[in-house]
DNA sequence: ATGGTGGTCTTACCA
């Protein structure tokens, strides 16, 4: 079973993309972020004639959340305690039995804006969630755009980012205790090409440079670690005519036996 | 330090 996350940065735009690369790279299941459409306005029809279910959640211009699933996907939850909030980032769902939770955590906009501490609130709210959802649900995915780079490693030029949000230690702090729950970070189980990002921005044609950060996540839980096999950034959709900023990430597990 | 690009029921805001 393959299972994808890919901040698409308008459905509406990437919609042949996403189609092109679901045939390209047979992932069973793409969690989406920013689809920045509204419920009404979302390609239902197009997404089941290439032959998945789906799922979504979202608002007009901004954020936005679907799951795609060659599977049935059931257990649709959008909004979680102690979390009142009009945007549309979150969308947990179940299928082939795998527990997924997509994510579009805030981006902060500065350490000094008030978005940051909304992302950090966010982070603490979701993280309960998680614990709740982990008891429940063992076989469990936590995927999406975390805008948080966990590591140094994962920033092309650490010192540059110095300061700024996306690095900054309350944020890989928040992200640690996601992972402390009992989550792994699928991309690396695994031996991985050095400078290995998956957004760069589309200013100072950071992609033909190499100036990214590795900002999307696939947190697996213990019973699903057992079972990965693998996990890529794919960097093929990148390099397409009007691309997402975000490269797609895809882990693929064993059957279970 | 600045600003570069791209998306949106755009001429401001978000990333």
């Amino acid at each position: 079973m393959k299972i994808a996350t890919w901040n698409v940065n308008s459905l509406k735009v990437r919609l042949p993309h996403v189609l092109e690369w679901a045939q390209m790279a047979t992932p069973d299941v793409i969690a989406l972020q920013e689809t920045k459409l509204t419920d009404e306005n979302f390609p239902e029809t197009d997404i089941t004639d290439a032959g998945f279910h789906v799922v979504y959640a979202g608002q007009k211009t901004y954020n936005g959340v679907a799951i795609l699933s060659r599977y049935e996907l059931t257990d649709v939850v959008t909004d979680i305690p102690d979390l009142a909030d009009p945007q549309r980032r979150i969308l947990a769902a179940t299928t082939n039995g795998v527990r997924i939770i997509d994510l579009y955590v805030p981006n902060g906009a500065s350490l000094d804006s008030d978005k940051y501490p909304y992302k950090l609130n966010w982070l603490a709210k979701v993280t309960a969630f998680i614990q709740q959802q982990l008891q429940e649900y063992p076989e469990l995915v936590v995927l999406g755009d975390f805008n948080i780079a966990p590591a140094d490693d994962d920033v092309h030029d650490p010192t540059e980012w110095e300061g700024h949000v996306l690095v900054s230690p309350p944020e890989r702090e928040a992200l640690q205790g996601i992972m402390d729950l009992g989550l792994s970070d699928s991309f690396r189980l695994f031996e991985q090409p050095e400078k290995s990002f998956s957004w760069w921005d589309y200013r100072a044609a950071g992609f033909r440079r190499n100036r990214g950060l590795r900002i999307d996540h696939i947190l697996v839980s213990e019973a699903l670690k057992a079972r990965c096999k693998a996990c890529i950034i794919d960097k093929e959709p990148r390099k397409w005519e009007r691309p997402s900023d975000h490269a797609p990430v895809l882990a693929d597990f064993a059957s279970k036996t």
